[in-house]
DNA sequence: GAGCCGCTCTACAACGTTGTACGGTAAACG
DNA sequence: CGTTTACCGTACAACGTTGTAGAGCGGCTC
């Protein structure tokens, strides 16, 4: 049924090194011969054995994006969404790996079989830490995404988290909320996107002179609606007192103002609502939710680029730290000012 | 630095073939053999070559899934969060292909270079129509998923659509709504999602002797949560009275009940709202979203399972039309009975 | 004890492509 | 006019794996 380069040679009276090399586009082929050879290649609608190229090339056109998971987070949805379509741009396929954000599956994808496929890998880490560094260093094009670990041996695209938690926090002070909850915290956690966006939040609130009350902080992990939901429901039955509520990611946020309906309190008159990810269904919800874009194309371009061009070129250069820039965008869940 | 079967067979003293069979668990090895043969493979960490093995072997161990998209509709990402690891517990890696739900890219799907790449193909169609099934007939393992195409040439793997909407329908009727909206009708469509479903909701409304109100039908193209509002704008702009609202998907759902309460129109005591799909989030959004489960673990089994049987087999057996169960999920969209 | 069978392992070829080396021709140069 | 240079095309080998065929050996059957 497939036809290869070898048919193709024989219909068009070449060698079978000349229709790869019209193929590859060489360009010392008479006007005529690679006519010749196209007229061939449409008869035969012969398309490159990949498994071929790949074995002799040494390039698969395959990179990985590990995720922890697609559903879920919407994050990772657009994250892998977008990728797709930056890599198809430069001719290049993706192929999805989920973690569950698991330090262990994480670990696997490092030196799974699907690194023998691919040419390089994104891997947004949820499960790895600070101390897991080192393992990153492979003999292949890595970039890393995510706040899990930072100054590790490979390129690393992230998001101005401290910042922009911080900018945030501000925001809502300057909207003369005084008694913010947070949702989403992580116990103990210093890096990683919970523990740096705290960090922005506790240093607003010093910046601010605001005490920075314990009682007002929701752990959650994972990210889900679900866990917004519970540790708002937590925090309104603690009776501790709060005008805003700054959600650690969008879904956080999504969970929390149901919550919040739920026990009639009103969004954004009796407390104000941010969020962080910008997902689409954040203009979406009821109230649409005021929240932090973290510059998801920006990210994605970007990453993709690095990665493309440690495929192409050394390994061994130095590594780069990206940081994409970040706005807050205000909707319905807090006051106009 | 990557080792192959022959420095293995070098370092164990064996022929490189005999490595071979033991990786591909060939039953006439001496232990003994086995033993030094895997004591070298673990020593060089070796991993085999998949371009060499699925040029030699045909098999490339990778199937396509074609989808419109990944973000925006929660479906299509559940759908792929599921296959995914579905794909994975058979040995098997999925790589995912976007078509934005445009007929012309979808073809493109169907020949372009990744056929080449991937042992079979799991098709989400959205921009084909009945008129193109005969494009189906392919010489690769494939897949239909999705209401646009019946009868095909290929395996397909759908949900009860009519049957669905209509016991939704009946449901909204024994809660005694006499004025259903619908949300998400396609114009002049017969075949596929909405045709489908807004065939089961007459069947529901005749068979009760409810007159078919053409102002009550909302018409939505694309579904996502934007068109589900700005749809259902129009109808209560539109002056028509309804107590029930039945969208096409959850995501139209979620958009139709922020317009409902941006007019302050109450869920659900003046208007009960039903949706389909049972994303994860329907259970988190405010109200809660009653809706209909097209039993999306099933389908992803279900069609998973023929398509494997499509590559290990012959692809001139019958073809197969399976549709997966479904059940309605009740929750505060709907009022309580 | 001749013949047969099953077990264990090997040699060789082939999958379809591209890199390297080189042969030949025509144009440009000194 | 001889030599270099650019251009166009070819032959061959190699990428790493698995299928086929078969060799060698021991044990079993009759």
């Amino acid at each position: 049924m497939a036809s290869t380069l070898h048919d193709v040679a024989q219909l068009a009276g070449v060698s079978i090194k000349t229709v790869s090399n019209v193929i590859n586009d060489y360009p010392h082929i008479r006007a005529e011969t690679r006519a010749k050879v196209e007229a061939a290649i449409a008869e035969l609608s012969y398309q490159p054995n990949p498994s071929a190229r790949s074995l002799r090339s040494g390039r698969t056109g395959l990179i990985g994006l590990a995720v922890p998971e697609l559903s879920l987070s919407s994050y990772f949805a657009e994250l892998a969404d977008r990728m797709i379509a930056a890599a198809e741009q430069r001719g290049l396929t993706v192929l999805i790996e989920q973690t569950g954000g698991d330090r262990q599956r994480e670990l696997d994808v490092l030196s799974g079989a699907r690194r023998k496929m691919t040419d390089g890998l994104l891997f947004s880490a949820l499960g790895l830490q600070q101390e897991d560094a080192e393992l990153l260093r492979r003999p292949y094009p890595l970039v890393l995404l995510g706040e899990r670990i930072f100054g590790g041996p490979t390129d690393h695209v992230t998001m101005h988290n401290v910042e922009a938690a911080r900018a945030g926090t501000e925001f809502l002070l300057g909207l003369g909320r005084r008694r913010i909850a947070v949702v989403g915290a992580h116990e103990g956690e210093v890096i990683g996107s919970a523990g740096l966006r705290l960090r922005g939040y506790r240093e607003a609130l010093d910046a601010a002179g605001e005490p920075f009350r314990e009682e007002l902080v929701g752990y959650a992990l994972p990210w889900h609606r679900r866990d917004g939901a519970e540790v708002t429901r937590r925090l309104i039955a603690s009776g501790a007192r709060f005008d805003a509520l700054f959600a650690f990611n969008d879904n956080l946020a999504f969970g929390a103002m149901r919550a919040l309906q739920e026990a009639h309190i009103v969004i954004p008159d009796d407390v104000a609502v941010l969020g962080f990810d910008n997902l689409d269904d954040a203009a979406y919800s009821i109230p649409s939710l005021s929240t932090i874009d973290p510059g998801l194309p920006e990210i994605v371009e970007t990453s993709i680029e690095l990665l493309v061009d440690r495929i192409a070129g050394r390994l061994d250069q130095e590594r780069r730290e990206i940081m994409a820039a970040f706005r807050i965008v205000h909707r319905e869940s807090t006051p106009a000012i």
